[in-house]
DNA sequence: GCTACTTTCGCGCTCTGT
DNA sequence: ACAGAGCGCGAAAGTAGC
C-alpha cells in the first residue's frame, strides 16, 4: 500500500505542466493527461525509419552517434525529445474539485482522511466499481428489459456509473455476440430474444452461420484478388528497378519511405 | 465500416516497460507497442509477399549502401518489430516541440477518399483495433488453448495489444462466467456449459459461430493489410516513374519525406 | 510487518465519426 | 453537437523477499 506519495485521494495524478514562461496556452496550470503530453506524431515514421537504418532510437541518441545521413538527420528531428515537462503533482489541488470536463464527474471519493486503510464505511472499493461487477449487473438489467432492449443512458444513469464503462461492457458483448446495436443508445440482447427462449437449436443461428460462412468465402476470395494485384505490383516495381540499376542510378532508397504506412 | 485510418499521429511512443535486464524470467517481453501494425499473424500473407520479391537488387547499389528495395522497405515494415522504448520522463532537458493539445495536425483525410472505403494507408483503422474484434479474436485463442486455459501475457503478444485491452475482456468475460481466472496471468474458458446467468441454452455462445466471426474478422484485417499494401506500393511505382522522368539523382531523400506531416 | 516489484484495472482524456 | 470508443497513466491489489 505505500504507494507513491500521497495515499488517499488525489485522483488522477494529472501531471501539471510546467510551462515555460512565454509560452502559449493558458495560464492555469494546465493539467493534461499524461497521453496528451506524449503525444508526438510521427512514432509511426520514426520507427520504420529507425529499423530501416538499424538504428535503435531507444531515445534520444546514443553518445557519440554522428549523425550524417540524411536519415539520421530526420531522426533527429523526429525523435526530438518531447516538451519538458515537470510533471509534478501540485498538492494543492489534489483532490478533486477541479477538472472532469462537464460530464458526470462521478468521482468515487477516496476518503482523503484516512491516510492507511481503514475502508471507510461507504467507501467503494476496488471490487465495487469493478468491471466485472458492472456487468453483472447491466446484464441484469438486460435480460429484463421489455424486447431485452435496452437504453444506455438510462443504464449508466440506473448504474450509476459513467457511460464509459458501459461502452466497455457493449463492446465486448458484441464481440461475443451476445448483443448488437438496435439503434443509437440502444442495444438488445440476443440470448435467444423473445419467444420460447429454451428453443434447444435457435433456427436464427443457423441463419447466422450461413451468413458467417458466406462473409468468409467473399472475403477469402477478396483476399485473393488483393494477393494477385500485389503481385503484379511486385513485378512492375522489379522490373523498374532493375531497369533503374542498369543505369546506374544509385538510388538512396530513402525516397520510399513515405509518409503513411 | 473499417474505414478511415487516421493516421497515428498521436500515438504515444509506446512506452512501458523498463523491465531492466536480468529481472524477469518468463515474463514476456511486455511489449506495449501500438503501431506495431502489421506484424501479425498473417503469416502466410506475409510470406507469400515476401517470397514475391524475390528479386534483391542489392547488386547494383553503390557500396555501403544500404539501400533496401521498396519491397524490401515494405517488408520490413510488416516485419517491423514492436518497438519498445522507454518513455522516460525527462524531468529536465526537454525542449518542448511538442505540446499544444489544440489540434495541431488536424487529420487529414485522405484526401482522394474514394467515397466507398477509402481506406487509408498502412495503418491500422479503429476497428481494426476495437475491442469488439480484439474479444473476437481472443475468445478464439481462449478457444483453441487446450484445457481452455490461456495464458493472458501469451495472448496479449500474439494478438498484439497491450494487456490492459486484455483486461477489459476478460473482466467482462468473468462477470458473464464465461471464463474464470485460474490464476495469474492465465483465466479458463469455461464454455457454454454451465451458468451464463439466466440464460438457458446460449446460442450466441456457439464454438462455430464465435470462430466464424474471428475468421471474418481476421479476414477483414488481412484485407486491410492488403489494401494498404497496395496503396503503397502505387505510390511507390509513382514516384520511381516520376523520378526515372526526371532523371534527378542525386537524392538526398529528405524532400521526399514530406507530405503527410 | 515492511519494502519492492508485478499484476490488475479504474478512469477519463481525447480522438473518431456521424 | 454528441454518441462512441481507443488508449495509457498510475493507483490498488497481489507476491516475494526481508
Amino acid at each position: 500500500m505505500p504507494r507513491g506519495a500521497t495515499p488517499g485521494n488525489r485522483k488522477i495524478c494529472t501531471a501539471i505542466i510546467k510551462r515555460e514562461p512565454g509560452t502559449e496556452l493558458q495560464s492555469s496550470p494546465q493539467i493534461y493527461n499524461l497521453t496528451s503530453i506524449y503525444r508526438q506524431p510521427l512514432s509511426d515514421t520514426k520507427d520504420s525509419i529507425a529499423n530501416l537504418q538499424g538504428f535503435k532510437l531507444e531515445g534520444g541518441l546514443t553518445p557519440g552517434e554522428t549523425c550524417l545521413s540524411p536519415i539520421a538527420d530526420i531522426k533527429h528531428i523526429i525523435n526530438r525529445p518531447q516538451a519538458k515537462r515537470k510533471l509534478e503533482l501540485e498538492p494543492e489541488i489534489i483532490n478533486e474539485g477541479f477538472k472532469t470536463p462537464g460530464k458526470t464527474c462521478k468521482r468515487r471519493r477516496t476518503s482523503e482522511a484516512s491516510p492507511k486503510t481503514p475502508r471507510s464505511p461507504l467507501e467503494k472499493t476496488r471490487y465495487d466499481t469493478s468491471l466485472g461487477l458492472l456487468t453483472k449487473k447491466f446484464v441484469g438489467l438486460l435480460k429484463n428489459a421489455r424486447e431485452g432492449v435496452l437504453d444506455l443512458n438510462k443504464a449508466a444513469e440506473h448504474l450509476e456509473v459513467q457511460k464509459r464503462r458501459i461502452y466497455d461492457i457493449t463492446n465486448v458483448l458484441e464481440g461475443i455476440n451476445l448483443i448488437s446495436k438496435k439503434s443509437k443508445n440502444n442495444i438488445q440482447w440476443k440470448g435467444c430474444t423473445n419467444s420460447i427462449a429454451a428453443n434447444p437449436d435457435c433456427p436464427a443461428l443457423s441463419t447466422e452461420i450461413v451468413d458467417l460462412h458466406s462473409d468468409v468465402a467473399d472475403l477469402e476470395a477478396k483476399e485473393n484478388m488483393l494477393d494477385d494485384l500485389i503481385v503484379s505490383c511486385t513485378k512492375q516495381l522489379k522490373s523498374m528497378t532493375e531497369e533503374a540499376d542498369n543505369k546506374k542510378y544509385p538510388f538512396s532508397g530513402l525516397q520510399y519511405l513515405k509518409q503513411d504506412y
